[in-house]
DNA sequence: TTATAATTGTGATGTATGTCACACTTGAAC
DNA sequence: GTTCAAGTGTGACATACATCACAATTATAA
């Protein structure tokens, strides 16, 4: 398990055994079971989390009280409510597993801490927060150019494994559709 | 005009008039007219900007010809299509000015140079990184939590001058409904 | 100025999608 | 195994929004 987060590292930058030792020594390893919070609304966010296995949902419940997915987070994601965690603001969403999750979590602090005593590390975040960025602004450009019909099929199409792990309610949630019309897309 | 990309720098970290001057090298200035193309769909993207006046448009155009709005882009913000200028691929959008337009032009060869002669620049752009990705979250958030209307109005509220700048047209093209709809929303 | 294009508002109508209701199936807990 | 909750499919109906059409107004260029 620290191969995972090892090799996922040395994918981006290159990092020798030595040095990666001293770089897990800034994260803490962390289990959690099924329908378990990593982040509640509301509360400070403390961490960001890489997932060594397991899948988690980035969810936000609005006034009233309609739960909408902003993300899904599997094996070799990062996640956090990265808002909340680099202003050091209260959760504007959740952070909850949909199966037992293993993670690294990184405190903001160690975020900082790490990104000075190793450049390769600042780089390989700056190379992370673009990758996440661009991939923020496809699911944009999906909204704009496809109804819920094709942001289906380019969600099954890039992640045919989504639809066996998770419950069809919380895929309509991240399409931004009824669990009805999904269901009556599917068929 | 130096000064706008001085302070928008300093902003987010300390650097001395000396540094600054080795920074400012690293970018070209350039001027633009009223819908001129800074990158064109298909082709390849050599710069990343940073926008000391005018306002720009980051624009799709799907296989039926109808034309979609991901971003305006306005002072003080950088852009370009930053999936095809980091991974070298063609331009899925175009980013065309509205209004005549100052930037600052920084090729990609650059952006690495700058960033490991200045550890305090690849921070900065990290953190830039970081907040681009925060306000694509927002928007996609807003696509799930609220309808037409809903955007119309946190549009309005986060960013009244645009509806004195920007014909209707592109506004609707951004919120994602037909011009008609954002017409009967406003009246 | 005059001519032409761009921008905007509004009615009539079609369609995609949401909402409510109910039944059926599957899996988890005791 | 029995029980209960979670997940799923489907009909009937309501509604938000798109599309098409046209007129009116405002910029832009010759």
């Amino acid at each position: 398990m620290e191969e995972k987060l090892k090799q996922h590292i040395q994918k981006l930058v290159p990092l020798t055994d030595h040095e990666f030792v001293k770089v897990l020594s800034y994260f803490s390893f962390e289990n959690y079971g099924k329908k378990d919070f990593l982040i509640r609304q509301g509360e400070k966010v403390n961490h960001c989390y890489f997932i060594v296995s397991g899948l988690l949902k980035l969810v936000l419940v609005d006034q009233d009280g309609k739960e909408h997915i902003i993300s899904f987070a599997m094996e070799d994601w990062w996640e956090s409510d990265f808002s909340a965690y680099f202003m050091q603001t209260n959760a504007s969403m959740a952070l909850q597993t949909i199966e037992p999750t293993s993670v690294y979590a990184l405190p903001l602090e160690n975020y900082h801490a790490l990104s000075s005593a190793f450049p390769k590390m600042q780089c390989f975040f700056l190379m992370k927060s673009n990758l996440g960025h661009i991939a923020s602004q496809n699911r944009i450009v999906s909204f704009l150019t496809s109804d819920a019909k094709g942001r289906y099929e380019q969600l099954l199409k890039t992640h045919p494994a989504l639809f066996q792990r998770v419950p069809k309610t919380l895929l309509a949630s991240y399409l931004g559709v009824s669990r009805e019309t999904l269901s009556r897309l599917s068929s």
